[in-house]
RNA sequence: GGACCUGUGGUGCAGCUCGGAGUGCACGCCGGCCUGUCAAGCCGGAGGUCGCGGGUUCAAAUCCCGUCAGGUCCGCCA
């Protein structure tokens, strides 16, 4: 009786006869020994034909192009001189179920044209260990939510009105009127506080219509957003955040850890708690005395910055992440908390890894007349907003929460260079297609 | 939106300063050789309007102008 298997389960099942379905890797075709390599999700294993045995199946073989799709039927024999796990496969059947043209990328090709050919790129141990680290993360991401009593929501995106700034929204046409595709669920996270949820998540698209031409931006990207009410400060918020962050990479570099370093050549670090945090203020005093003047003008951290300061508290703390605390009122959003002692101080904070800023959060403003005038202080018009100033006069728990990008956190963990790697499909301001 | 960089067989590069026949390298592809290969090896071969348009010149992949496509950084942000 043959049975299907996948490659990884061969070491077990030497001396009997199996099928495996998988992807022609590479073709060894000699004179008199014919060697297929076979690959599938699971691993590699080396097919082998003795010419002599069946002319006919040397002829199939002879025939085989790169990456085609096989099912072949063999015996599994251990035999040493086998450099590949020290096991190969006599063939007994062989059929070829996909035959595959020559292919236009391999894995010296640049970016651009890896992504033009995205489904076959795909295909590489390197590509698959990128989506198999996602998957634990969003896991690990909605097991922690839960575990702390959050409710999953799935917010719209569609919407009638911006939720932010006009600009970086796309317009849709929604039969006779536009529509705009959400930026931020951040709203709508709000709304099911006042809705009663002890506190929400969700993972999903937002869409920034910014042209920005750098390797972490992209026009659409997953955000994961949580939401919690009862909160006395952002820093309940922090201490969230870094115990999810905590969880999700002990999580990947358990069941991943030593592939994805000899992969990516990135050793991943299960980070200690806490998290170092540093004032917004004392961040720029930290930079500025190491000798770097940020040539922005409104006082806030630029790019230049972050990494240095981040590499600063690296050499320091030996820790890869920072939470800069306290920013200016004049560069957060109008929800964001402010000190009551302190008004142009708010209770906010970026999350930064390894120099780059993965996650924005804060304590949300929730009595109704003090945001009303802090949308007033940043120039919006209270009745645009009116659909959402109206979560807060019926009665609103304190809150906060956070915004934390899957792709640039992925980025970070692999040591990748761009966020284009690690997404699925990228869509830019360039790129629309596949 | 701003600055800078790149575009040469299917893929990745070199050639460009200092103009002289589409020249070279690696991978892939096709054919041949090879009694077990395993980054296979050896021999031979095919494959190019040098992104596109214009200019300078006896002569342009090379110099100049324009244009298109892409990239990096800044701004915006996760």
């Amino acid at each position: 009786m043959t049975r299907k298997f996948r490659i990884q389960d061969l070491v077990n099942l030497v001396d009997q006869s199996v099928t495996i379905y998988g992807w022609v890797d590479t073709i060894r075709d000699q004179k008199s020994v014919q060697f297929v390599i076979i690959r599938d999700e699971t691993g590699k294993v080396q097919v082998v034909h003795d010419r002599q045995e069946n002319p006919d199946l040397a002829e199939v073989i002879g025939q085989l192009s790169t990456d085609s799709v096989v099912e072949v039927t063999g015996k599994v024999i251990a035999d040493e001189r086998v450099k590949l796990g020290g096991l190969e496969l006599r063939v007994e059947s062989f059929k070829i179920l996909s035959k595959a043209d020559d292919l236009p990328i391999n894995e010296q090709s640049n970016l651009d044209k890896r992504l033009d050919w995205r489904f076959i790129d795909l295909r590489s141990r390197r590509n698959q260990l990128i989506f198999q680290a996602q998957t634990i993360l969003e896991n690990e991401f909605r097991r922690h939510c839960q575990d702390e009593g959050l409710i999953e929501i799935n917010s719209p995106k569609l919407m009638a009105s911006p939720s932010e700034s006009r600009s970086e929204l796309f317009q849709v046409k929604y039969f006779d009127r536009t529509a705009y595709l959400a930026q931020s669920p951040q709203f709508y996270k709000q709304m099911g506080i006042a809705s009663g949820f002890p506190g929400v998540f969700e993972t999903g698209p937002v869409f920034r219509a910014n042209p920005s031409f750098t390797s972490r931006h992209d026009t659409e990207f997953t955000s994961l957003d949580v939401e919690i009410a009862w909160v006395s400060s952002h820093e309940d918020v922090m201490s969230f955040e870094e115990r999810l962050l905590r969880r999700a990479i002990e999580a990947i570099k358990s069941s991943l850890g030593p592939e994805l370093e000899s992969e990516f050549g990135t050793p991943i670090t299960v980070p200690q708690l806490p998290f170092p945090r540093i004032p917004h203020a004392e961040a720029i005093r930290l930079v500025k005395e190491a000798g770097y003047e940020i040539p922005r003008s409104d006082g806030d951290l630029d790019p230049e910055a972050e990494r240095r300061l981040s590499e600063n508290l690296m050499k320091t703390t030996g820790h890869e992440f920072v939470f800069v605390t306290d920013y200016p009122s004049s560069v957060r959003p109008f929800y964001h908390m402010r000190y009551e002692d302190a008004p142009t101080v708010t209770k906010s904070f970026d999350l930064i890894w390894k120099g780059l800023e993965i996650t924005t959060g804060a304590q949300r403003e929730h009595r109704y007349e003090i945001l009303k005038s802090q949308v007033l202080d940043k120039g919006l018009d209270p009745q645009s907003l009116d659909f959402y100033l109206d979560f807060f006069r019926f009665g609103c728990p304190p809150h906060g929460g956070f915004g934390l990008g899957l792709t640039r956190l992925l980025m970070i963990l692999l040591g990748v260079a761009n966020v284009r790697e690690v997404t699925y499909l990228y869509r830019g301001p360039n790129r629309l297609v596949p």
